[in-house]
DNA sequence: TTAAGTGCAAATTATTTGCAGTAAG
DNA sequence: CTTACTGCAAATAATTTGCACTTAA
C-alpha cells in the first residue's frame, strides 16, 4: 500500500514518482514523523522494506530532494551527510555513542542575539548541532 | 626565524618538535592570531613559506594537534574538515562563496535557553555555523 | 639507541558521474 | 515518442594506513 503522502510529496516538488522515488519517500515520510538518515541507512530501510533501489540512485535521490527543498542536508562529522525531513531551521542533537542525529526541541532554544552579517553578506542559515556523549 | 610560540604550543601538548610539526604551528600560529585550515589549505600555506611536508602528514599532524586539544576540528560542509586553532567554544561564520570558515564575534551571540540532554546524556559541545551567502 | 615521526604509494570511505537501458508523461 | 530516471561500474575527493626510513630525546 503506497500511502498517497509520498506521492503528494513528491508532487509537491514536482518531482516524477518513479518507483524508486516513491519507495524512498515511502521509507522517509509514510508516517508523517521527521526521519534522519543517511544514504548508507536509507539505503538499508528501503531494502528491508523489500524494495530494490540502487545506492547511487539514492544518493542522487536525495540530492535531488535536497535540491527541491524536501529534504535539508546536515553536516556533523566530516564524513558522512544526514539528511533531515524537517526543512524548518531547528537545532540537531548529535549521539556520538551511535552517530545518529534527532531533532533537538526547538522550543527548548532561544538565540537571543546574532552576530551581524558582515557587510554584502546575509544569513543563510544558522545551523545547531548539540553533540551528545554517554555520561560517564 | 622559528618562533619561541611554536615550540612552546608544541611542547605544551607533549609533542615532539619536529622539522615538521615546527613548519606547521608556524604557519598556524605564528603571529599569535587564529586561522582555520583544511589539510589542503595549510598543505598550500606550508609550502609557500619554503617548507616541505608531505600531504600526509599534514593530515597526520592536524589529527594529532586535535587529540592533544591545540586545534579544533569544524565540520561545515560535508566534504572537507576545517581545523580551528581557537579551541574555545565559539560560534563560525561559513562563507559560501568562498568556502572559508572564520570565527563569528562569540560577545554578539547568546544563547539564553538550551534543550536538556537527554537522560544519561551529556551536552559535549554546541556547534553554531552561520551560514553566509552573497547578498544579491 | 630507540620509540616516535615522516613520506610515499596504496587502501578506504563517501559520493558523483558516464552511459546504455527503462519508464513516466 | 521523448526526455527524465535508473543502475551499474568506473571515476573522484578527502582522508587514512602500511611500511621502510629518519630523527628527536
Amino acid at each position: 500500500m503506497t500511502s498517497k503522502r509520498a506521492n503528494q510529496w513528491l508532487a509537491s516538488a514536482d518531482l516524477r514518482p518513479t518507483r524508486q522515488r516513491v519507495a524512498l519517500a515511502e521509507v522517509l515520510i509514510g508516517d508523517g514523523k521527521h526521519r534522519h538518515v543517511t544514504a548508507e541507512t536509507l539505503f538499508e530501510q528501503v531494502k528491508l522494506g523489500g524494495e530494490k533501489v540502487s545506492l547511487a540512485t539514492v544518493y542522487n535521490t536525495l540530492r535531488a530532494f535536497c535540491d527541491a527543498g524536501l529534504t535539508q542536508e546536515v553536516t556533523v562529522d566530516g564524513s558522512k551527510s544526514y539528511f533531515d525531513t524537517n526543512t524548518y531551521d531547528h537545532p540537531h542533537f548529535y549521539w556520538d555513542d551511535t552517530q545518529t542525529l534527532t531533532d533537538a526541541p526547538a522550543d527548548q532554544m532561544k538565540i537571543t542575539q546574532l552576530p551581524d552579517a558582515p557587510e554584502g553578506m546575509e544569513i543563510g542559515s544558522v545551523d545547531v548541532v548539540i553533540r551528545l556523549r554517554k555520561k560517564n
